[in-house]
RNA sequence: GGCCCGUUCAUCUAGGGGUCUAGGAUGCGGGAUUCUCAGUCCCGUUACAGGGGUUCGAAUCCCCUACGGGCUGCCA
């Protein structure tokens, strides 16, 4: 299903790395494409020179790529090629098509050169904010004869958007009609005086050239937006679709500030995080599913599913405790195998010497984790005790399994259950705990944590059958009689 | 200051005049899983910002107030 008439872009300035809000901008422009059968544009909005650096740029293709979001259009990025017949797709590689528009509004009056200066602009913006009058342009220029205008000589100017009379309503998705009478809007500058165009003007004659169908993007431009219907209009573009989304706050329903551990998408990365849960996360922080109750969505479900009509009006605060969660869903989802590929990495960067070992061992010590751990990193204290020996038990475990008078009983009817086992293997081990238990009063759970802490030294872990299983006869047999050694020395550790 | 947007459980939300003594999910609390839990299952917990209208009836419509946010740049 291909819908040429459906065109969505996300223009992000490359002035940092990719941030969670625009990532969310990203994510429901390239999900409405997707479902619709539309194109996704990228295009970089990098017309402030002094703030783009390649470096950048850099960054941000790896968040976006990172996500697993594709664009059909767009500039050289990273390493995926230049494409699409609506270029370029770097506003710097723009700037005679602006000016082109810039002079044919000038030229048809809707535009106006304006000599003042910036320092003068300044003055009357200070002395507007002190008199408490909202800081208006005078409209000094406005209505300046050509005399006046020849006068000039090859004085620089900038070029104002001459404002029209009357109301503007920016017919809005998801906040409805809104409307503003243009008295509220300035004579607003469109081109600098060295020629680059701002913002506004730039953005308009982007989506109107390369007819973007949709232009969804956060509400801190739903001001703004009426600025752009005036220039659409006068441009004599065909008007996009508006759907202005909340924005996101932090945790404590603050702006994502720029400098917060979390504003950057790559962080998560970095924590453990799957793509398909920020997704999936993102996703539900501004819409919901027709299908009340559902919240865990692969990719393929949100490019099927994903819908403007449900996007929502306020703003989301982002919430840990509840992506932790769709983490961990994630995670179980995917193939022990899988898995295993995605927390390989992690493994060898913390020093674990998993090149000694088989692949399927490995594989297998990663599978009795899957159930149980909420974010990718937490490989690490799952199963670094299969890699490194016992050099100290938990504290807390020590004291509630090592400190007790009947410790050593636990430990050594656990151990005589262990030698006493002949098949190695997960059920051979929980009959033969089963059975210690059996007819003594020591409950099995005692023996359990006891073993537990003296083959891992910690009390959290994969089940342990199987971890025991997977560690082996020999290396859990030495681990039990180190302890014991230790408990009877009554806890000087000794080797 | 002006204009614009928003406000339902702790959090994300459903709901758009009667079916709402407000539903779901996460969190939290309790129980179960005769092994830990950060896993799984079950049970419980809590909300329509405030005040006025309109109406037989309002979380739902209107107005005001409060609070939060945005724009008001030769930033994007």
């Amino acid at each position: 299903m291909s819908n040429p008439v459906i065109r969505c872009r996300i223009a992000p300035s490359p002035s940092g790395f990719l941030h969670i809000g625009t990532a969310k901008t990203a994510l429901y422009n390239w999900l409405f494409a997707r479902s619709q059968g539309g194109t996704f544009i990228l295009r970089l909005e990098d017309t402030d020179a002094d703030r783009t650096e390649e470096q950048y740029v850099e960054a941000m293709c790896e968040g976006i790529k990172w996500l697993g979001i594709d664009w059909d259009e767009g500039p050289q990025f990273g390493d995926e090629p230049a494409k699409g017949a609506f270029g370029p797709y770097r506003q710097s590689e723009r700037r005679q098509l602006y000016r082109q528009e810039a002079a044919r509004l000038l030229a048809e009056g809707k535009a106006y050169k304006c000599f003042c200066s910036k320092e003068e602009l300044d003055v009357q913006r200070d002395l507007a904010a002190r008199e408490k009058r909202p800081p208006r342009y005078s409209g000094k220029c406005r209505n300046l004869t050509q005399e006046e205008i020849t006068a000039k000589g090859d004085a620089p100017y900038a070029i104002r958007f001459r404002v029209p009379e009357g109301e503007t309503v920016v017919d809005d998705i998801i906040q409805g009609a809104v409307r503003f009478n243009n008295k509220e809007y300035d004579d607003f500058i469109i081109v600098k005086p060295n020629g680059d165009a701002v913002f506004h003007l730039a953005v308009v004659v982007d989506d109107g050239l390369m007819k973007i169908s949709h232009v969804i993007r956060g509400d801190d431009h739903l001001t703004n937006a009426g600025r752009h219907v005036m220039l659409f209009n006068a441009l004599g573009y065909p008007l996009p679709q508006f759907a202005h989304t909340p924005l996101v706050h932090d945790e404590q329903g603050k702006k994502f500030s720029k400098r917060l551990h979390g504003a950057n998408i790559l962080d998560w990365r970095a924590d453990g995080y799957l793509p398909e849960t920020m997704i999936n996360y993102i996703a539900l922080l501004g819409w919901t599913s027709e299908e009340e109750g559902r919240e865990f969505f692969s990719l393929d479900d949100l490019k099927r599913l994903f819908t403007l009509k449900r996007l929502t009006k306020s703003p989301a605060r982002f919430d840990r405790k509840k992506l932790d969660w769709l983490n961990g869903q994630h995670i179980r989802m995917l193939t022990p195998e899988q898995l295993f590929y995605r927390v390989l990495p992690i493994m060898q960067a913390h020093g674990l010497q998993v090149a000694d070992r088989s692949r399927e061992w490995l594989v297998s010590i990663v599978a009795i984790c899957q159930e149980k751990i909420p974010t990718l990193n937490h490989i690490i204290p799952f199963t670094d005790f299969f890699f490194r020996q016992v050099t100290a038990y938990d504290e807390k475990g020590r004291q509630k399994y090592f400190q007790k008078p009947e410790s050593l009983l636990w430990l050594q009817t656990a151990l005589s259950a262990l030698e006493s086992t002949d098949a190695w293997c997960h059920d051979a081990l929980k009959e033969a705990y089963e059975q210690a238990a059996a007819g003594t009063d020591i409950k099995i759970g005692m023996l359990v944590n006891t073993t537990r802490l003296a083959l891992t030294g910690k009390t959290v872990g994969p089940g342990l059958y199987e971890l025991t299983e997977l560690l082996g006869r020999d290396e859990a047999l030495a681990r039990m009689k180190h302890a014991l050694t230790f408990v009877e020395s009554s806890g000087e550790f000794t080797t």
